[in-house]
DNA sequence: CTCTAAGTGTTATATTATTACATACGTAAT
DNA sequence: ATTACGTATGTAATAATATAACACTTAGAG
């Protein structure tokens, strides 16, 4: 951040490995894991597994992507910029995932904060659900 | 839950491999590692990571311990009966782990249920914090 | 052009978790 | 008391997830 104008790397500079990886998940819109990116990438030249975090971990750092902890998974951001705060649906019988952006989890989150003095750097929620297809059959 | 009059089988029947695990995070109140659990409990007899992570998984089950997902670890319950809803801070700085039970989150969880129609069965909440003593220094 | 930060490619290895299978144990119904 | 059944055990092997170490390359700033 110090030129001013030039074009911002962040916005632009991705490389060769992290585009590849943020373009199968962008297309993909699920949650995958590093090993299944790893071998659907391997036409593209991706040889090994650091090669896959690598990116990964710069796409996270970007917010380009989340990691969903409870199942080892990368999924797009489906937000501008949720930055590191990611909040997730999981269905606990057919495992899709959904993004959620919510007020009330914002307003819950922000008096957390207020009520407990914490300093919230970054949050990672995931809800275990029936989703409504699942909630039908 | 059939019989009436008998001791209830889950408060008690915990197995020796369940009780010395939970022992062990009991004495620790700190997220513990599998691997770090069965290195700790080889003396107790405990021989392979399956020992290991079927008392885990039971004690899980019984909502006795949580697993926190981003760290890969497993700590005590400090509350009685929070089931298999958690949420937890972890300090970015020296990753110390708390679990929270808070009006404000609990309530932001029922207000997202609501207007989401989510039927939402657990949840697993990670906030990574600057906690007050590494803020202080 | 040169320096530097960031990324690459590769091999090896560490860490976390599960499959498979044979055996034992505890409780409840017969 | 014996059988049947669900749950736990012990053990070996292996799968799945993630990182360390090192030499080399590239892109952009000055």
């Amino acid at each position: 951040m110090i030129s001013t104008h030039t074009h911002s790397k962040k916005s632009q500079s991705l490389t060769k490995n992290q585009r590849i990886v943020l373009d199968l998940l962008q297309n993909s819109g699920e949650p995958l894991k590093a090993y299944f990116i790893l071998d659907s990438l391997k036409k593209e030249g991706l040889n090994s597994p650091l090669q896959v975090y690598r990116a990964l971990d710069k796409l996270v750092e970007l917010g380009k992507i989340h990691k969903i902890e409870s199942i080892n998974s990368f999924i797009i951001c489906n937000n501008s910029n949720c930055a590191s705060n990611t909040a997730f649906t999981i269905c606990e019988r057919c495992g899709k995932v959904k993004e959620i952006k919510n007020k009330y989890l914002t307003d819950g989150v922000s008096d957390l904060v207020k009520d407990n003095q914490l300093e919230i750097t970054r949050y990672n929620l995931e809800f275990y659900v029936l989703c409504k297809s699942c909630k039908i059959n």
